[in-house]
DNA sequence: CGTTTTTGACCTGCGC
DNA sequence: GCGCAGGTCAAAAACG
C-alpha cells in the first residue's frame, strides 16, 4: 500500500529558514510513501528537490513527515513497509547536515558505490525517538545533498525551536509547526500530508 | 564528565 | 551458495 503524497506536484515552494545558508525552493513531484527514496540508486526523480538556481533564500529540508509505526522498532528496516515512512530530498546546500531543527547524533558513515560521496547516517538524539535520516552529496551534482528521512519523530522539536518548519499544523502532529511566517503556499502542503498522514494513522498506534 | 564523532568490523538482504 | 553492497554496532577519541 502507498499513500501519494502528491506533494506540491509542479510547484515550486520557497521558505524562509534562518539558521541555513542556502539556496532554495522545493518541488515535490508526486511521491509513494513507500517508494519515495533510496538514496543508494541516486533516483532523483523520486525524491522531493530542494534548491533552483533562481532562488537565493535559505531552505528548509523537510523531516519526516508521513507517520511512523505503531511499532517503530530500532531499525525500520525491519519493520513492514506499512509502519515505515521515508521522504528523500535533495538540497541545493554548501553544508551537509542542514539543521532542521532536530537533534541528529551520527552512528555511521559509508561509502556507497553509487556515490563518489560518502553517505552518512544519523539517529535522533532524542530518547525513545527512532527517526534516522541518511546524509550524502550528490553524485552529479556535488553542490546538491541528498538526504533521506526515516521514520517519524514522536516528540516536539528540542529547545522549542519552531517557525523553522514548512510545514502547516495538520501535517505535523506531534511536533512543532510554524509559528511564523508561514509561507502562501503552505495550504499546498495541508492536504496531501494530511491525507497520507491519516492513511497512515488509521493503521498504527501513533 | 557527558555527549558526539570517527571508524573498522559485523550483519543482513539481494542478485547472480 | 557466494559475493557484494548497504546499514548498524560499538569502542575509542575528541570536544564542549
Amino acid at each position: 500500500m502507498a499513500a501519494s503524497l502528491g506533494l506540491c506536484h509542479e510547484t515550486s515552494y520557497a521558505y524562509s529558514y534562518p539558521a541555513l545558508n542556502t539556496s532554495s525552493s522545493l518541488c515535490f513531484p508526486p511521491l509513494m510513501a513507500d517508494h519515495i527514496v533510496d538514496g543508494g540508486g541516486c533516483s532523483f526523480g523520486d525524491f522531493l528537490e530542494l534548491g533552483h538556481s533562481e532562488y537565493s533564500l535559505p531552505l528548509l529540508p523537510p523531516p519526516p513527515v508521513v507517520m511512523a509505526g505503531g511499532n517503530n522498532d530500532q531499525y525500520g528496516m525491519s519493520s513492514s513497509a506499512t509502519t515505515t515512512s521515508r521522504i528523500g530530498f535533495r538540497t541545493r546546500s554548501e553544508v551537509e547536515v542542514l539543521d532542521d531543527g532536530f537533534k541528529w547524533r551520527k552512528y555511521g558513515k559509508k561509502a556507497v558505490k553509487s556515490s563518489p560521496n560518502p553517505r552518512n547516517y544519523y539517529r535522533c538524539s532524542a530518547a525513545g525517538c527512532g527517526v534516522k535520516k541518511r546524509v550524502e552529496r550528490d553524485g552529479d551534482d556535488p553542490r546538491y545533498v541528498v538526504t533521506t528521512y526515516d521514520g517519524v519523530h514522536n516528540h516536539a522539536t528540542p529547545g522549542g525551536v519552531v517557525g523553522h518548519l514548512p510545514y502547516p499544523p495538520s501535517a505535523a502532529p506531534a511536533w512543532s509547526v510554524p509559528a511564523v511566517a508561514s509561507p502562501p503556499t503552505a495550504q499546498a502542503w495541508g492536504a496531501p500530508l494530511h491525507a497520507a498522514a491519516a492513511a497512515h494513522s488509521s493503521e498504527s498506534s501513533f
